[in-house]
DNA sequence: CGAAATCTGAAGCAATACTGAAGATCGAGG
DNA sequence: CCTCGATCTTCAGTATTGCTTCAGATTTCG
């Protein structure tokens, strides 16, 4: 899972970013309106934690941004005001979530899990593609009900071929996906090549067929 | 088992809060509506028990809150009036069970324990989850009929994952459960690798088995 | 056929998990 | 209030696992 952090209070950053890195999820933050909708630009996200009051600006604007864009990536509030009013505005203008400070952890990723699930794959925690079974929430997965372990490199690549499954995905898109932005000066794939040889493998010797096809010079289709 | 009192009158609510505290329980404690709620929005608890009279308001408040919010946490009701119309008014509106103030400590335990119970492993006061017995009532432990004798955090710990058994749960989801919110900003999860290893031994002794599968970089999962 | 892209297995390195023992803390009993 | 034992936590050393790199084999396409 990939997040972008836009909160202008570095120790609460800070804290967010050290926990879902930990939970295994790939971060990206800013503290300011302008460096937010420069990533938002350029890249992809799964979900979008949003701090309402930022130094320059109305977080809102990103709302705005994305809606513009016709982007819809989730996005979560994150507000210090317990105002009625900010919620139903953010609810309005297409936040998916909202949470007022202080919160918890815990609590939080249980709702960035639960948009992102909405918006992913809709409201089921169990997702089943063909004959491969994963409970969300478990982060169980099964394939012809047996269960596969796979490393948390493994079990994001599956979930981001699941969610686009069917369609071309470019090597490009992966390694931004799974990896962040550091990849932009990448020069090989030989580790994108590695992972993918070892996810396949498993689904191979479970399932009895490859369910990812190359496409030379582009990327994976995965059926 | 991480309980939250509300309780203005602060003798009982000390004494409560001592009482849990010693048989192993986390505990928070407030003692108005306004602070009640914001911990229930925040953190998560097995059981709250909730006075009615509070100084800021009716405690129906609270039941009406984690009824809109879809929180299932069980509640107690702690009451002064003997009156059957607030005991009826609290059950319908989703309370748990109902203790008359003035009662035995070990009375409101036993009740305490039996709705957790209830919500959490069904209506049996025996829970079995293969060749573990666990006497809920009496804190006995036996695996394959020979008595295992367990610390109180090994206990917990215990419950917990066989509350989640077959799911992966991640350290800081065990964590938190266990030492309560305090554990945000940690960097070392070298006290529960110990306490896992404690309980994985003696239940790995005494059942020839291993029940933990660990899930490098995620957490465990109890099978 | 040849060049570029992809695949594969093996190796080094970094991150994570496990272990036993020592130090700190807590609680029961004198 | 003090002592002792049990429990909890910390720590340092070791083991394990996963990630990345690399070199060579294989495939694809012009």
């Amino acid at each position: 899972m990939k997040l972008l952090i836009i909160e202008d209070e570095p120790g609460l950053r800070e804290t967010i970013e050290k926990y879902f890195t930990e939970e295994g999820s790939i971060c990206e933050a800013c503290d300011d309106l302008k460096s937010a909708l420069d990533k938002i630009a350029l890249y992809e996200y799964d979900c979008i934690l949003l701090d309402i009051g930022l130094p320059d600006g109305e977080g809102f604007s990103v709302l705005d941004y994305l809606k513009r864009h016709n982007k819809n990536e989730c996005v979560l509030i994150i507000s210090a005001r317990n105002s009625l009013d900010d919620k139903i505005k953010g609810l309005n203008i297409g936040a998916d979530d909202y949470i007022t400070k202080p919160f918890h952890l815990a609590e939080l990723k249980a709702r960035v899990l639960a948009i992102f699930r909405r918006k992913t794959f809709g409201s089921t925690n169990i997702l089943t593609y063909k004959e491969i079974n994963i409970d969300l929430l478990g982060r169980n997965v099964t394939v012809n009900d047996e269960v596969m372990i796979l490393t948390k490199k493994e079990y994001d690549m599956l979930l981001y071929f699941i969610a686009n499954k069917g369609k071309v995905v470019s090597k490009n898109a992966i390694a931004e996906h799974l990896w962040g932005d550091e990849t932009d000066l990448l020069d090989s794939f030989d580790f994108l090549y590695t992972h993918i040889k070892n996810l396949r493998k498993k689904l191979t010797e479970l399932a009895g067929r490859d369910f990812f096809s190359s496409i030379y010079g582009v990327g994976y289709k995965f059926i």
